[in-house]
DNA sequence: TCAAAAGTGTTCCAATTACACCCATGG
DNA sequence: CCATGGGTGTAATTGGAACACTTTTGA
């Protein structure tokens, strides 16, 4: 909070060395989704001006009167056309130098007045289920892909530590709080959540003794429902079971 | 990361939205004590303008061109005249509405121009050895003071959330990392560290197996040393294993 | 009939829990 | 001699890890 350590009198000297030092803020964003197979991230391709490294987690300043959280859903809606997603914050960067590295200042230049102003950011991580989301439906269809998790380029900024912290964020909550479920269509085979598992923390199980925890443990309630269509024996559904709390 | 969500074409505008919106970028730190007994937190007490509510955590604007983390690390200077203390980011906090209680205007309206100017707050927790610690030497000794961690009174601001959620990090570091060491001496009986233990993790272990599990796992290593002038049996002391790393 | 994933139980080991008494010191 | 916290071991339970074969379907 502000000024609240110089409870002695300096206050009048803050007010005025924060005009000449205010610092943008925005938010940035890991958005990870889940094919099946492999845990995928979004990240935008920017303008060719020239840049050494073209590729960025999406993100955006803060606007008007929203919140963190909501600009980072603003973030969001506009990239994948999807509200409701979850959303968690997983660190503040704000180094004085994180955007003035050279690889990015051909394209800084195009966007800003003061291309080294200051900017700290508030990273975020979102999970969307790949099923609901049709990536040719936004707005940047051709400027947004998925990419694999694992095979991160080289990012604009510090946004590959930002996503590194984002990724080890997932892996905490995951476990804490099961949230690959997010990344899961309503219906789910134990399969299939097992899979999330293994994409995100990077790790093959044991069928069985992931299936006696997950049961167990009732993080999932089995339906009225198998399979179809499948070319070996249909397996049973599940829906997540939302009277199940975690600390 | 500013604008990356725009690659479109909006972006002329945002640089003009951002000058009517740009907020401030502050630093609130919950700094933990441990007296022996009971684990402790800095509040700072405000002057006196009429407000309902004169307690608030330690912070200050971001300034010039230092970090986050070294403005955390200043403010704490300040504090306590103490440097190198363990000190982790534990979230930010940007609501609008954040410092627009009417219980904090009286004193804002002191200390600021527009007393409503959206701020946001990057809080961190940070860890001090009491003993290393006189809080007279502070400059500000006669408007800091320990507070019993869990008593806490209302706060300014969100300054009651922001010090929950300091605790729960402060938690999660403990069974991850250990950082309990980090309020003890530099020589500590297991009877202490358990003390730590207990008191942030507000909880009771019996004595043997909390033994069992610091030895066994070497988080410490025992000194040729006793404890002198006590009047019981005296312990061994110890020290921190700094080989073990924790994942 | 084949390929592909579903489904299922038991044994072993490690880690955690519960539990009670004697020891060394200073006052 | 007494109050105070230090120091110790064992048994029971729980949770995690390892492990292989049969089933059902569509092609």
């Amino acid at each position: 909070m502000f000024a609240l350590g110089k409870v002695t009198g300096t206050l009048v000297s803050e007010v005025h060395l924060w005009h000449m030092q205010n610092p943008n803020v925005s938010v940035d964003c890991a958005v990870f989704g889940f094919d099946g197979q492999k845990l995928n991230v979004l990240l935008i391709e920017q303008e060719d001006f020239g840049q050494v490294c073209r590729f960025a987690l999406p993100g955006d300043h803060l606007e008007g009167e929203e919140n963190l959280d909501e600009a980072a859903a603003r973030v969001l809606r506009e990239l994948t056309s999807l509200s409701g997603l979850y959303l968690q914050q997983c660190g503040t960067f704000g180094d004085p130098g994180r955007v003035k590295d050279s690889k990015d200042l051909p394209w800084l230049s195009h966007i800003r007045k003061d291309p080294t102003t200051r900017v700290i950011t508030v990273a975020y991580f979102a999970l969307v289920k790949m099923t609901d989301f049709n990536l040719s439906a936004s707005s940047f269809a051709s400027r947004v892909f998925w990419h694999d998790a694992y095979e991160i380029p080289q990012l604009a900024f510090d946004h590959n530590l930002i996503y590194k912290q984002a990724l080890q964020t997932l892996r905490r909550e995951l476990s804490d709080l099961r949230v690959g479920f997010e990344l899961l269509p309503h219906k789910f085979t134990l399969g299939q959540m097992q899979a999330v598992y293994e994409a995100i923390l990077n790790a093959s199980f044991d069928k069985r003794n992931f299936r006696k925890k997950a049961l167990n443990d009732q993080w999932v309630l089995p339906l009225d429902e198998k399979q179809t269509g499948v070319v070996h024996k249909p397996a049973q559904l599940y829906q997540r079971n939302s009277e199940r709390t975690y600390s």
